[in-house]
DNA sequence: ATATTTGTACCGACTAGTCTGTTTAGGCTA
DNA sequence: TAGCCTAAACAGACTAGTCGGTACAAATAT
């Protein structure tokens, strides 16, 4: 073994996230990244034979970081397993809290690379989809939990709910950007709460 | 005069902006703008003086059609006017409707510009949260009127819930590409409806 | 009526600089 | 000694923006 590798691409794949975060993929250039890091161009092609190859391996990092997010609510509601309804609505808890105790600027990749689409290969993009669909599939299956002892009070396409988790998350995030408040995103997952919420008539038991 | 100068630059607007939804705007090139147009690089900075002049005059364009929308969703409800929350609903719906008869796919260019500020001129950035804050002021009258012979079944900042709808508008675009799914937007807005629906009790008349 | 002027709209070659990515020649460390 | 990295030069395509010149319609002058 030589040096560490692993501290120098783990430093580009930070500094160049928050970079694409505020310049996009496309505005974000290779000698910015350099600067940033203070590593050479040497140094970087070594670790990614191209940009697009960075763009892969950041994609990769913040969908792993995203769904470990998403394992940890739902380990930590496993107390509720009981209690579906109970469960559903502390899990969207969860992301309420850890939105709380968030500073940095709000954002995410998914919405970043989704909005210069051709910018990527095909790869990429089938990468966040197949993420956003994995968040499908659990919330759905909480979901699914709720309904077997309650009616909604709307008729419910399952997937569609469980989407909107995301969409709320997305549409949060861009809204706090374009008026500079961190807080935003937890309001709005309170809204999200308070439909789920209502949507859930009680079963009478 | 010469020649009407105003299809040439409504060209360039309309071409480059699909440009952009595709490529982002730091992606796009002028170069690629006019092999799209068919216009000249002369023509284009006779329009144009730089390309941040034409990022400015996009956002003006996209909100000022964004306003409309939103005016003729005020008056195509104007007749609801007696029934506040019903205005409400079918103020949401109108916005439901509209995105039905649509096949282009969805976007938003504030959405767009936001994921890569800093190649933005600051004043462009404010006209998008200027834009966003008349939605917040316009809905807000709405669930204003909605208050006075309703209470909301969760304490409720009516900022906050005004904003919600330009949430679920952002988020659900942003899922739509992700999964390249139109008919999202729709279903979104409807669990958007569902909660005001659902959020507001029936006054005892 | 015809000639001249004026101003808008547009053309396209050109410049100065930036972009990603390559290459070379070496050094440092576990 | 193999993996990690520096430093600097370089290639070639592409970038935003410039500039001198042109086309043409309408206003004015003769």
């Amino acid at each position: 073994m030589a040096r560490d590798g692993k501290l120098t691409r783990d430093k580009i794949l930070l500094e160049s996230k928050a970079l694409i975060f505020e310049h996009g993929f496309s505005g974000t250039s290779i000698d910015q990244i350099l600067e940033k890091t203070g590593i050479t161009k040497g140094a970087f092609f070594y670790h990614f034979k191209t940009k697009n190859a960075l763009a892969m391996a950041l994609i990769e990092e913040f969908a792993k970081a995203d769904m470990d997010k998403l394992d940890k609510a739902l380990e930590n509601t496993e107390s509720f397993k009981g209690n579906a309804l109970n469960r559903l609505l502390h899990f969207i808890q969860e992301f309420i809290d850890a939105e709380k105790g968030q500073n940095e600027p709000p954002g995410c990749l998914y919405a970043s690379y989704l909005y210069e689409p051709q910018q990527f290969e095909p790869e990429v993009l089938d990468h966040i989809a197949e993420t956003m669909l994995m968040w499908r599939n659990v919330i759905g299956k909480l979901i699914r939990e709720v309904l077997k002892d309650h009616k909604t009070k709307y008729p419910t396409d399952v997937d569609s709910l469980a989407d909107h988790v995301t969409v709320v998350f997305e549409g949060a995030f861009i809204v706090s950007r374009a008026l500079n408040d961190p807080d935003i995103t937890a309001k709005h997952l309170h809204h999200l709460k308070n439909y789920l919420e209502l949507l859930f008539e009680q079963s009478e038991s």
